[in-house]
DNA sequence: ACGGCGATGTGCTATGATAC
DNA sequence: GTATCATAGCACATCGCCGT
């Protein structure tokens, strides 16, 4: 049983309205997810027409970032995949008529003479005009998630608060229910709690338009139902774009790797640079580098590395009038990375602030 | 029960070597 | 240029230990 079906039949009782949904049957792999990454970018480029698309295998190679690699056998593999993979969705129409439908990311795929054509789903193309469908399946195949448990989880809040039509729901799971979900029938709660549940809602909290918090009730000494508290965050940029169309590459690709090497280079320790790279786009830093730089000529710098992460955190070389929310240093973005669950916007604001005024950067 | 640390096992990925 | 194989390294899941 898939794991939509088990959340749909959860608790019909409670659930009454259906609503959107859409799912994937396999998780994507690394490779998998940066292939369709390519594709969408690439008939993205071509206005998303159902024409058959060719690209030369060489220019993939380098989009999925193998620049040495010669074995096709990936290209080949994660091809499958995307051609195996059903998208299942479920909409609830503006006329109240319910849609239902199946199908796959892309129709054909094939390697002709060092090229690889492919046509994308004419189903496909229509959905990306829905946004709020697209959105999802951008969630569902980008998504920043590590836990495998934390995707299901982020369904299964969705799920529920969209049938309630609210933004803000307290949800009472009995723990059985908890697990039969997630597939951890028998993880005891200890290890549950500590590897399943308190990671995968961090996960949430961090990465997505979801604010959760979770507290037990205990029936004798044992743990039987979860009681979650479920709120939609004010101000979460849901980004429609797989990549920036007007860029030659797609950043999303490369990125990440960029910034990490540039980083090092300017003489972060590797840790830095990871988490750098991880919460802040290669843009940005590579912005901040340059005003860092810049400051440096001026003199106006007395500890460069120091200088430099906090350039980035609080995005010195952006324009100050796009962070007008901003509270005497501490930016937006680093409120909402920052915010306690359950914590307001300017309580957070406050006390990251204070936070800050403590803290020290080698 | 909590949460940090670390050991272990497993599966995946990148890459080089080799042969066709 | 293409396909196959081997392997080192990495990421992740699981779970034990331990101080709180």
């Amino acid at each position: 049983m898939t794991e939509l079906e088990l959340i749909t039949k959860l608790d019909e009782t409670v659930f009454l309205k259906p609503t959107g949904t859409v799912h994937i049957t396999n998780s994507f792999s690394l490779i998998e997810r940066k292939l369709l990454n390519v594709i969408v970018w690439h008939s993205q480029k071509h206005r998303f027409t159902s024409e058959e698309h060719s690209l030369p295998i060489r220019d993939v190679f380098y989009l999925l970032g193998l620049k040495e690699s010669r074995n096709q056998d990936v290209i080949k593999s994660a091809i499958r995949t995307l051609l195996s993979t059903i998208i299942e969705w479920n909409i609830l129409e503006a006329d109240r008529a319910q849609e239902w439908g199946v199908c796959t990311f892309i129709s054909s795929g094939k390697l002709v003479s060092g090229k690889l054509n492919y046509r994308l789903n004419p189903e496909i193309i229509e959905k990306i005009n829905n946004p709020t469908l697209f959105a999802k399946i951008q969630l569902l195949i980008q998504s920043k998630f590590k836990k495998k448990h934390t995707l299901v989880m982020y369904e299964f809040f969705i799920d529920a608060l969209s049938r309630k039509r609210k933004d803000y729901l307290r949800l009472v799971v009995k723990l059985d229910k908890l697990h039969s979900i997630l597939g951890t029938e028998n993880t005891p709660f200890k290890f549950f709690n500590r590897d399943v549940l308190k990671p995968s809602i961090r996960e949430i909290n961090s990465h997505t338009d979801l604010d959760v918090n979770n507290e037990t009730l205990r029936l004798g000494r044992s743990i039987y139902e979860i009681v979650f508290e479920i709120s939609k965050k004010k101000m979460f940029p849901m980004s429609l774009d797989f990549v920036d169309p007007e860029e030659g590459l797609p950043p999303s690709i490369q990125g990440e790797k960029k910034a990490i090497d540039i980083l090092k280079e300017h003489g972060l320790n590797l840790s830095i640079a990871k988490a750098l790279s991880k919460s802040f786009d290669y843009e940005h830093i590579i912005a901040n580098i340059a005003y860092t730089e810049l400051q440096v000529i001026n003199g106006k710098v007395k500890n460069r590395k120091a200088f430099l992460v906090k350039a980035i955190k609080e995005n010195y070389s952006g324009n100050e009038t796009c962070n007008e929310e901003s509270y005497s240093g501490v930016t937006r973005s680093e409120i909402e990375k920052n915010a306690r669950p359950g914590e307001s916007y300017n309580a957070a604001a406050e006390r990251i602030k204070e936070d800050k005024k403590h803290s020290i950067y080698e």
